[in-house]
DNA sequence: CTGTTAGCGCTTTCAA
DNA sequence: TTGAAAGCGCTAACAG
C-alpha cells in the first residue's frame, strides 16, 4: 500500500524527481534509456499521476461540469451520452449536478465551481426568468461555460438549442397536410419550458396553414390519472381528427384515451409526437414522431466547450440543432 | 478576473495566511473580530477554496466515481438520481463514467481512479465473468468500492442489488395463482446478465408452483421488430395464456404484438412485466408490474461507500433490496 | 490569539 | 542529459 508517486519512483531508479517527471511526459532531452527504465517502473506499479497535484500545478483538472435539471428523463440521459462521447475521447471527466429545478441550487453549484474544480461548464440553466449573476461570476474567473437546451436570451455565451419552435411549426403543418382539420395540442406541464415555446409553434401554424379558428390547447399535468382525465374531456367535448402531443409520455397516455374512447388512431384521428426513446412508436404503426437529435446535442456542446477551454478564448455564437420527422407507414407488418 | 485565494485575502486583511485559513475554517484559536472581517472580505468576493490545493493537501477530494454501463436506460437514471440525493447532501460530488458494456474501458477508467482523483467508487460491472484484477488495485490503494446492481461474486466489498431471482419467482407465481397454465417468459438480450437470472427465477417458480411441463423462453434481440416477430411467432404456436416480460420495453412490444393477434389482456392473456418508469403501466390497466427499486439502490449503494470512506474502515456486506409487485385493478377508470 | 514555515505531488525554470 | 529548487493554494505543527 505504497505510496506510487514520482519521489518513489525516482529512488527506486536512482534519478532526480525532475528526471522522471521530464520522462514520464516524453520529453525529448531524456536519453532513451533512462525513459525506458521509467517507462517500465511507472507500468509494473501502474504509476498514475495524482490528479490533484497536476491541477494545481497546472492551472487545470480536466474535468467539467455537467448541470442538468434532473436525470429521470430521456431528453436528458441521450444528452449526457452525447457529452461523455466527445470527453471521453478526449480525456476529459464528468462532474454532474441535478438542480432538481432550483435556483438556488444552480447558484450554490456554480459558485464551488468557480475557483479550479473544472475547467469548463455545461448548463441547462434551471429558470430562465431569473438574474444569472452567478453565471456572469464565471466568466469573470474565466471559466468557459457552453448553454444549452434551456438558454438565457441575455448571456452572450455560447449556445446549444434545438428548433422547436420550428419543429413544432413543421409537426402541425404535417398533420394539416394529412388532411386534419381540427388539432389539439397536449400540453405537458408548465414547469417544462418547451411546452411554451411548441405551443406557439402550433399556433403559429395553425394560423399559417390551416382554416382552423380556435386553437384546442389541453394543459396535461404531471399526474398522469389528470392527464387522462384532461385529455378525454377534450376528446370528447371537442371530436379533433388530429393531436399534436407535446412529449412521449403523454402520446402514450393519449393512446390509451383513444384506446377507451373507441377511437381509431389512424383512422378516426391522426397522432404525432416529440419523442426522444421512441417507445411511443412501438404501440402504433401510425404514429408519426419528430425528435430532436438530443444525443448531437450533447456532442455540439461539449465539443464547443472543449474548444474554448482549448483557445482560452471565449468565443461567441449559436448553433441550433434540428429535429427529425419520422414517419411510419407500418412497423411490426401491420 | 484577480485570483481569490487565502493569500489574496491575508494581504487585503493585512494578516498571515494561517490566520485567514484558520478564520475560514472557523477555528476557535482565531477571534471573533478577526473571523468576522475574513467573513465578510470572502463573501463580499465570493471566495472558494481551491479543490485541488484542499484535495491535495487533505488527501481527499470530496468526490466519488460513478461507474455504469450506460445510462439509456431507466434504471441507471434512477439509480444516479439516488446517488446524487445522498452524496448532495453530504457535500459529495459525482464523476461519471460510461463503460459501454466494454471491459477494456471500465479497466482503463478505474486505473485512472488509483492515484487520488477520489475518495471511493461505486461500480456497476460491465463484464461479471471477467477477472477483477483492476478493482483488487482499488483495494490495495485503500479506495473504497461498493458494487451495485452488477456484481463480482469473487470480490468481497459491499454489494447492494435487488431481488432480482425472488422477485422472478413472485412474478411468475402471481401469474399461476390468477390460474395461468401456460407462462411465456419475455427474455431480454442476452448482453443483459438480469435476463438470465430472472429467467432462473421463472423456471424455479414453474417447477415448485405449476403443473406446466415446458418452460417457454423466448429469446428477444435488442432489435424491435425482431424481438416483435419472436414474440409473435410464440404466441401463435403456443397460445399461451400468461406472459411474464423481463423488461418493460418487452411488455410495450408484447402488448402491441396481442394487439395484432387480436389477443385481449387481461381476458385472453395476463402480463407481468418488469418495470422501472411504469411506463408500460400507462398502457393497460391490467397490467401488473414488478419494481426494482432503483432509486433505493442509488441511495444505498451511496450510503454505504460513504460510510466506508469516513470510517476508512472497509466494512463488508451485502444489501438485497426488495422490488415491489404492483397490482392494477383499473388505472384511469377502465 | 496570530505568524512562520514545511510539505502534499507535480512541473518547470535555472544550473551544472 | 540530469539535478536542485521554487511554487501552485492550502493546512497544521510549531513558535511566539
Amino acid at each position: 500500500m505504497n505510496k506510487i508517486n514520482i519521489k518513489y519512483l525516482a529512488k527506486e531508479l536512482n534519478l532526480a524527481i525532475s528526471t522522471v517527471s521530464r520522462a514520464l511526459r516524453d520529453s525529448h532531452e531524456i536519453s532513451p534509456e533512462t525513459k525506458e527504465k521509467v517507462f517500465a517502473l511507472a507500468k509494473r506499479l501502474n504509476y498514475q499521476p495524482n490528479a490533484n497535484a497536476s491541477g494545481l500545478r497546472a492551472q487545470e483538472t480536466k474535468m467539467i461540469a455537467v448541470v442538468i435539471p434532473d436525470m429521470v428523463n430521456d431528453f436528458f440521459s441521450l444528452v449526457i451520452s452525447g457529452i461523455e462521447k466527445v470527453t471521453q475521447a478526449q480525456g476529459y471527466h464528468i462532474l454532474l449536478y441535478f438542480t432538481h429545478g432550483d435556483h438556488a441550487l444552480e447558484v450554490s453549484f456554480i459558485n464551488t465551481l468557480v475557483n479550479g474544480r473544472v475547467d469548463g461548464v455545461l448548463l441547462s440553466i434551471t429558470d430562465e426568468s431569473n438574474d444569472n449573476e452567478h453565471l456572469a461570476q464565471l466568466n469573470d474567473k474565466g471559466i468557459p461555460l457552453v448553454l444549452f437546451d434551456r438558454v438565457s436570451e441575455r448571456m452572450d455565451n455560447v449556445k446549444v438549442t434545438s428548433d422547436n419552435y420550428e419543429s413544432a411549426i413543421t409537426a402541425t403543418k404535417h398533420l394539416i397536410d394529412t388532411g386534419c382539420k381540427k388539432i389539439a395540442y397536449l400540453k405537458v406541464d408548465k414547469s417544462i419550458p418547451v411546452g411554451n415555446i411548441r405551443k406557439n409553434g402550433y399556433l403559429q401554424a395553425l394560423k399559417k396553414y390551416s382554416k382552423q379558428k380556435t386553437p384546442l390547447v389541453v394543459e396535461c399535468p404531471n399526474n398522469n390519472d389528470e392527464a387522462f382525465a384532461a385529455i378525454h374531456n377534450m376528446l370528447l367535448a371537442e371530436k379533433p381528427d388530429g393531436i399534436f402531443a407535446s412529449v412521449e409520455k403523454l402520446a402514450v397516455i393519449c393512446y390509451r384515451v383513444c384506446e377507451q374512447a373507441n377511437v381509431k388512431i389512424p383512422e378516426d384521428i391522426k397522432v404525432i409526437s416529440f419523442s426522444n426513446l421512441q417507445t411511443a412508436a412501438l404501440l402504433n404503426p401510425s404514429l408519426t414522431t419528430i425528435t430532436q437529435p438530443a444525443f448531437e446535442i450533447g456532442e455540439t456542446a461539449a465539443r464547443e466547450l472543449l474548444r474554448i477551454i482549448r483557445k482560452k478564448g471565449s468565443a461567441k455564437g449559436d448553433v441550433v440543432l434540428q429535429s427529425r420527422l419520422i414517419e411510419r407507414k407500418s412497423t411490426f407488418r401491420g
